[in-house]
DNA sequence: CGTTGACTTGAAGGTATTCAAGCTTTGTGG
DNA sequence: CCACAAAGCTTGAATACCTTCAAGTCAACG
């Protein structure tokens, strides 16, 4: 399947990151690659350093809900309790720096902060599955990736249409069919699958509610 | 509108919380009075005596997504940065004590927990609205509320079917036939409006997904 | 006992999904 | 470097599910 899956390989620390212990090595992980699964032992966060990950839960037929992505510099995988409720996978190559949680270091003071934004995230995440239509749930997420990639005008889409639409509670062909809509309406431009042009901000600024 | 909006009266404390500062007095809501609104400086986190609490988010055309209900023994509250994000209001009469967060004192250690409770629930309610149909969404709703009352046959539901709709991303309409479904089925009794029997618990099991 | 608000039920309509086909891009091997 | 295969994406038509609009029922309260 993957060539490289699981193969982690220890790297001296590219960036320190304030107020993290910065001695941590950096794992890779190839495209497609698991980080950690649903039911197994917790007991580290992670922080991207390049690439992107899926954080996601499985229904027994196999529909997914992606319920975030992580880019570089962005931090996961703190959960209550001792085991993970989720997977997380790397989407494209990876490499993420994980901080191990030892018995005695108490890491409260740096886990809250974080723990308390992914709950904000979280949550108004719902306001988009539970009360926006599709081009609004589009607009939503192309926006939150604008702002979080230093609101350029050029968007990267590290994830498929499929992770897009696991992500917004929507098909592949309706997440196609609202890309192609916002290019007839010259909101955006479809430079190339991965990545897009924001041509007309406001315009998706209204379209977000 | 409502007759004690905003009426707080102080009382001496019910029952002591273990690892909480049990000496904190109890604010007391009446039906639809607000606890707190998005915009409004934070600095408390709350936990409910008795009574139920919905925590909601709203779209500038009216739209409302109810993110938590919280009841008799569950903490809510806290949030990332300063100010909140979320209204806070108590869907029947309420009690509710309040930790005031002093600046001295540091409550990671108490609050850790809970914000990653929060944060799990939020994301498997992620799932709910992304990925299932009005009756798996309305099953999973009624075994969480049996779950957080004891597991009992009977479940007591203190909110409207509207905070219900609001909650599951569904109209009141499809709500009211969800439940005249799953009645007509045999799987739960309308005891009264706001009381169902679970009659077959494993029904509503397979029903989750 | 009548009024009000909440809930239920019915019919019509709309948005997203499903199923199906065609197209584009990417990767692989010759 | 080209040809082909595979995967990912787009587009179209039919369908399904939920919503909207409307009317009617039920329950609580004065």
């Amino acid at each position: 399947m993957h060539a490289y899956t699981n193969s982690r390989i220890s790297l001296p620390s590219l960036s320190a990151q304030p107020s993290l212990p910065a001695v941590q090595p950096v794992s890779f992980f190839s495209a497609g690659s698991e980080i950690y699964a649903q039911g197994e032992k917790a007991g580290a966060f992670y922080q991207v350093e390049f690439g992107a990950v899926r954080i996601y839960r499985l229904l027994a037929d196999g529909r997914r809900q992606i319920s975030a992505f992580h880019l570089a510099g962005e931090t996961f995988g703190f959960e209550a309790g001792t085991t993970h409720h989720f997977f997380a996978e790397a989407i494209n190559a990876t490499g993420v720096r994980v901080f191990r949680l030892t018995a005695g270091a108490d890491m409260s003071h740096q886990l809250l902060p974080l723990a308390l934004q992914g709950l904000t995230r979280a949550q108004e995440h719902l306001l988009v599955l539970g009360r926006q239509n599709a081009i609004e749930r589009v607009a939503a997420f192309l926006l939150d990736m604008a702002e979080r990639q230093g609101d350029l005008r050029l968007v990267e889409l590290p994830m498929s249409r499929m992770d897009i639409g696991d992500y917004l509670g929507l098909t592949i062909e309706t997440v196609s069919r609202v890309f192609t809509r916002l290019k007839e309406k010259g909101v955006i431009r479809l430079v190339s699958l991965r990545s897009v042009e924001i041509v007309k901000n406001d315009a998706l600024q209204d379209m977000r509610e």
